[in-house]
RNA sequence: GCCCCGGUAGCUCAGCCUGGUAGAGCACUGGCUUGGUAAGCCAUGGGCCGCGGGUUCAAAGCCCGCCCGGGGCUCCA
């Protein structure tokens, strides 16, 4: 394919007399249109629609480029000498056109198989003229760089923002008093403008460092970390709860591929409605995408299944470890942004969007239980719902139902057409030190890809019928949850206090101290003890002083701390240093064991994946 | 992708502007020290100063190119 491409003040063509065996429709008068990107296009033997349709991308970049509001597609043979038939280059063509509708670019389209009188003006600049060539070969090289059309389209998207209030009450953002609600005010800002200059770097990336949790790795693809032990444990006792508590909320857990072949049919729309840059690997011939969520996994299977009305709703459930977006390098950042990602997935097949809304209450208050559970409290978090209008007018009670259960205030973001392939979404934000927004829990009611995927279920009269999708996550990605936790630590240290992780998910929870090396036998055995109550404990055994013991086990973050020497054991009293509240108690061994059991209280447990003795415990960095 | 900043010991960084052949603290190793609630003392070892080219008698430093990293912008379903 052959296009001279052209920027022109206005094009005027004239159709004259049919002159190919295969001829559209036309009429014969004046068309002019100005300001245009004209493309005068031959297509070859050989060409098809994908060639047309990339011409159609990569115009489209042009036009955003220099602003240029319409496009021109102008069959025009004279570019070769090795035309296609008159049916094939139709055929093409019509790709074009489709492509640019489905782009939503105002284009226009001159008649294929017609003599037609052209006269152009052309711009002056140097961009204005330019020839481009196309074979199949170039379609196969930068396809790898496909942009998902999603994303294209996310750009022209339009929204409307409100705040809903538990009351009832729907405020524009800019009539919103958001006395008391100052961290909905900088989200809603945040999410609305969504640019604001900062030059500090973002506190959680030298915590994640100096405390052993995880660190870039500048041997992977950047984005892709490495995670040290308390790091590893932390991270796989959030992925146990959440599991945990999926699982009791009836969720079905499922683990399904990591990769997925690109032409799958059910995929490529999915592909191109999801607005995600994919890691992409060929193998053989083939080109496999690396999954951005479990979507793709659990949808194929629930394709297969045999579901009547009567297993609905029903809860699918995957912990994807991992989850890949190949995001910009520049997006990339600490624990909130990455490539790789961890991320809790569950989708809920409905019946109808009456049972999808039931479902989505008791899936805001699992969420909500979640966030609980690993230590954000109500005042950590912002609330954001997004819908279309339609949804809007439909549902309005239902919107108002999950304003209502979450408490407070929450911004909202209307959109006159649905762009995706959701009609509602909602998600919990967590604003950090940046004053910048991420969000972590999220659903959204899916009207699509029942039908893209064929996944069906059997009615009462025995038809078949495609489901709502609900998709969940209800803690957002594990990785986002420890940056959540360590920006929130952060604070506590700008306000003076002491920072530290929520009980059950400190590393160490008990560190003894022998007061000297004499005692380290009694500390071995206390350690043993506290070990048999599921509590991790180490023993700092090193050649130190006890300050200086005591100063590492603080910026460790270490909840309690007991020094143990010749008072403790003649009493059998422990002497133990709170974190929480900077003080030192003293008690028995059962009771500081029966105060962690209560901290932790039905979250899991992991033993400390360690060497118990400091002196034989190596730093990694 | 664009803009900015950076790459010197395991880590954090100084030195670079104004060229003269490599520094500190911490960590590591050895020794002294048996210490009671936030850093005990001494000593030792450790460096293709990101890579390649250029200028110069001489380059960590100046110039050019490249690679890698980070931050900001943009984006964030």
């Amino acid at each position: 394919m052959k296009i001279v491409q052209l920027h022109v003040d206005y094009v005027e063509y004239e159709p004259v007399r049919p002159e190919s065996s295969v001829y559209e429709e036309a009429e014969r008068k004046k068309h002019r249109i100005e300001e245009a990107l004209l493309l005068l296009t031959s297509v070859e033997k050989g060409d098809d629609r994908r060639l047309g349709e990339k011409a159609v991308e990569d115009a489209a970049e042009f036009m955003k480029e220099l602003k240029i509001p319409r496009l021109v597609i102008y069959p025009y043979a004279h570019l070769s000498t090795n035309l296609a038939s008159p049916g094939e280059a139709l055929e093409v063509l019509k790709a074009m056109r489709e492509k640019a509708e489905e782009m939503r670019l105002e284009a226009y389209s001159a008649p294929f198989g017609w003599n037609k009188k052209l006269s152009i003006s052309v711009k002056g600049h140097p961009l204005a003229e330019q020839l481009r060539s196309y074979t199949p070969e170039t379609v196969r090289e930068k396809s790898e760089e496909e942009v998902p059309q999603a994303l294209l389209m996310e750009e022209k998207l339009e929204s409307y923002w409100y705040i809903l209030t538990p009351d009832g009450e729907v405020v524009p953002v800019e009539q919103f008093d958001f006395k008391g609600h100052e961290n909905l005010e900088v989200f809603a800002r945040y999410e609305m403008q969504k640019s604001r200059a900062v030059l500090e770097q973002p506190p959680h990336v030298s915590l994640m460092k100096r405390l052993e949790i995880a660190d870039y790795e500048p041997a992977s693809d950047p984005g892709n970390l490495r995670w040290y032990a308390k790091g590893r444990l932390i991270k796989s006792l959030l992925e146990q709860y959440v599991t945990q508590k999926v699982i009791e909320y009836g969720g079905i857990e499922v683990e399904t591929p990591i990769m997925y072949d690109m032409s799958h049919p059910a995929l490529k729309k999915y592909l191109h409605k999801f607005p995600a840059r994919q890691y992409v690997i060929p193998v053989e011939d083939k080109k496999y995408f690396l999954r951005f969520a479990a979507c793709f996994g659990q949808f194929l299977i629930a394709k297969d299944m045999q579901l009547s009305y009567k297993h609905l709703p029903i809860w699918l459930y995957e912990l994807t470890r991992y989850s890949f977006r190949r995001e910009k390098s520049g997006e990339l950042v600490g624990l909130k942004r990455l490539r790789a990602f961890t991320m809790p997935d569950v989708h809920a097949l409905c019946r109808d969007i009456e049972q999808a809304k039931e479902e989505m209450k008791k899936r805001l208050r699992l969420s909500m239980e979640v966030m609980e559970g690993i230590g954000f409290g109500r005042d950590d978090l912002e609330m954001a719902i997004r819908f279309t209008k339609d949804f809007y007018e439909s549902h309005r009670d239902f919107i108002f139902e999950l304003v209502r259960m979450f408490g407070k205030p929450v911004l909202a973001e209307m959109w006159n057409e649905r762009y995706f392939y959701f009609v509602l979404k909602w998600e919990f934000n967590f604003v950090d030190n940046q004053r910048k927004a991420a969000a972590l829990s999220t659903d959204q009611i899916d009207v699509e890809n029942a039908r893209a995927y064929g996944i069906t279920y059997v009615n009462e009269k025995g038809e078949k019928e495609y489901p709502i999708i609900l998709h969940c996550s209800p803690s957002g990605a594990i990785e986002r949850v420890i940056y959540a936790l360590l920006e929130k630590a952060y604070m506590k240290i700008e306000k003076n206090e002491k920072p530290m992780f929520p009980i059950w998910l400190s590393p160490t929870q008990v560190r003894i101290i022998p007061v000297k090396s004499d005692y380290l036998e009694d500390a071995l055995e206390l350690m043993k003890k506290l070990e048999e109550s599921d509590v991790r404990v180490d023993v700092d055994d090193r050649d130190e002083t006890v300050e200086r013991k005591i100063r590492d086990a603080e910026t460790e973050w270490i909840p309690y701390v007991v020094v143990y020497g010749e008072r403790e054991k003649k009493s059998g009293v422990l002497s133990v240093r709170v974190r929480e509240t900077g003080k030192l108690e003293k008690m028995r061994v059962e009771e500081l064991a029966e105060k962690i059991r209560e901290a932790v209280k039905n979250r899991p447990f992991k033993k400390l994946p360690l060497p118990k003795l400091l002196s034989r415990r190596p730093s990694f960095r």
